[in-house]
DNA sequence: CATGAATGAGGCTTCATTCAT
DNA sequence: TATGAATGAAGCCTCATTCAT
């Protein structure tokens, strides 16, 4: 049950973070954003980067309990993951940047540094991965999909459906092209064998 | 015709960058792992930022020379995309952290902060797109590839292959399983209907 | 209103760029002297040379005002050049070394290096020269005075004003010289012929 | 008997100095000046601040030797500052910033920092004045001049003739003024009294 | 003698964090 | 709780000086 304030500073150091990025971000510019005094952000948090894995946490929760309600419905493992990826796609094209804060690359950014974090985060970002990887398994069982080590499935999931962020960067009318991106993961690029 | 020093330069803080990341790392740390003195950095680099400028256009080069060498030879477009696609993924596999240095993370690590890094990246980034667009378009006029947007196939085609790269975390023997993974870009994670 | 903190800064650093010259003055010092942490003086200014614009500026604006207001003053051209020689000599014979920070000798300091500083300064030094000139302007004009380029006029009674400060190194009792000096810009060297 | 290079290089300095005064003036700035290698420089002075010390003794020696050979001329004292005047004038109006390496200000300059220059220059700098002391003693004795402390006469002297060096930032048309300012020093500015 | 690549001490400045109010 | 002035550790970069060639 989170204090007003300190939701304020959550709100304000997404976006910072995420127009900035993590290292040029500054507490100055957090505070500024959440229209609270500097010192105020210590009475929330224990350092700049324990708001990071609380920003990264909160979302990776959120996609947790979304991947699981999903996962219990009583839908094909397909109609699951197109499901997921509309949803995923959607944010992901919508909100820019903002994959930098919730997405895969944060393995990277992590890499060597700021262990906290990683150690953090690393256990939900796998609780993600096979909630993915296991409505591929289903998927599989059922004969739906491929036989096809899940996880790997799933990192594939992520990435093409994450693909719609960089994609802004080179395209116009991403958003359009859902359909169709989502097309090459189930069917793939080439067309269909007569 | 770079000097020894610069290269041993270069070479010492592409591990160290891959290693840390561009913020935390420190000049000291590639002036260690040099085996030079910080002010010799100076010498061959203006400052931090130019060295990493540096390094993505050394590796952005050289992707796109192989880009145009596998675009103009006489074989069919699949036939490219499936050479590229082994060679990325090899390449993303063994070296595991490279990435964070070559790859499509990069145009989000510099959304927004170092214009500089941004602006001298951002036209080889484009043009290795388009590389890999124009084998997509051959590959769609000659109806091997579905009619879908190029600059989207390329960036779904190197997400893929990258993800290689991010598999390590949550999966062992991940070598083996290329073929799987092209397959899937390929003709997707269902199997063929009936 | 400047704050006590700034005020203390200054204070600070007049008396260090006074001792040691700008260049040599570390922020360090001035911290030190002013009793406060390196970083806070850059709570109050943007560089060092902020401070010395800014101490240069204050010293600047107090002559002004005074040249101000003995010009408006019901009297003659030679009794305000009286005047104002009286209290200049007696700063400069005074406090020693303060001259450095005030007077034309700022002008050489600053050809050519610190563009800023010179920008900002100039344009006091060239008022200050304007204000003297038309005493200067005035005292030719009722007979007072040979007719002489008034900033010229103005440079040399500035000149010989700050001779004070440079006596004290080869002569002592410069003080009471101080009739004797000024006598000499309005009556030269040589005796009265008779 | 300086070597062709030593002359070079002090020529460099010299130059070098005078545009960007000392602490701003990088020994990389010298040695391109020159024509020569940073490390040259190194084998005919053992640091910065004996090149600076080297050309102001040079020039003091060169003023000092001047006064002397005017000083034992057979002319009386007052023609024998006019003919230092006329070349000091010159020397200043002419040369531009050269002063800042020449003349009084650098007793300013020196205060506190530079123990090493301070110590090698103020022996010449009283010699100077001395010098020009003993032509205004001379001219005392003589009733030429009144009577004042020779030393003062003798900066009066040195800053009215410097005053032409600043008055360059001011106004235009400097050296056709040398007689009129001379004229201030010998008689004043006050006009004859009828 | 001459070179200029290499060095590394030291300066300026930033910014996460603290703490008195 | 909230503030924001103050702190000072730490990083980037410069440049006088050295030294192997």
């Amino acid at each position: 049950m989170k204090s007003d304030k300190e939701e304020k500073i959550l709100k304000a150091a997404e976006k910072v973070f995420i127009k900035k990025g993590f290292f040029p971000t500054r507490i100055d510019d957090i505070a500024e954003a959440a229209g609270v005094a500097k010192g105020t952000i210590y009475l929330y948090f224990s350092d700049k980067q324990s708001i990071y894995v609380s920003l990264l946490d909160n979302r990776l929760r959120k996609m947790i309990d979304f991947l699981k309600k999903i996962g219990n419905e009583k839908i094909t493992a397909t109609e699951k993951l197109e499901k997921i990826f509309n949803v995923l796609f959607d944010i992901f094209s919508d909100v820019k940047g903002m994959i930098s804060l919730v997405t895969i690359e944060n393995i990277n950014l992590t890499t060597e540094i700021m262990k906290e974090l990683r150690v953090k985060t690393k256990h939900k970002f796998s609780q993600l991965i096979d909630l993915l990887a296991k409505i591929i398994r289903e998927g599989i069982k059922h004969k739906e999909l491929k036989s096809i080590n899940p996880k790997m499935g799933a990192l594939i999931f992520l990435n093409i459906a994450h693909t719609s962020f960089q994609a802004h960067m080179f395209i116009s009318g991403v958003k359009e092209q859902r359909e169709k991106i989502k097309d090459i993961f189930f069917y793939g690029i080439k067309p269909k064998s007569k």
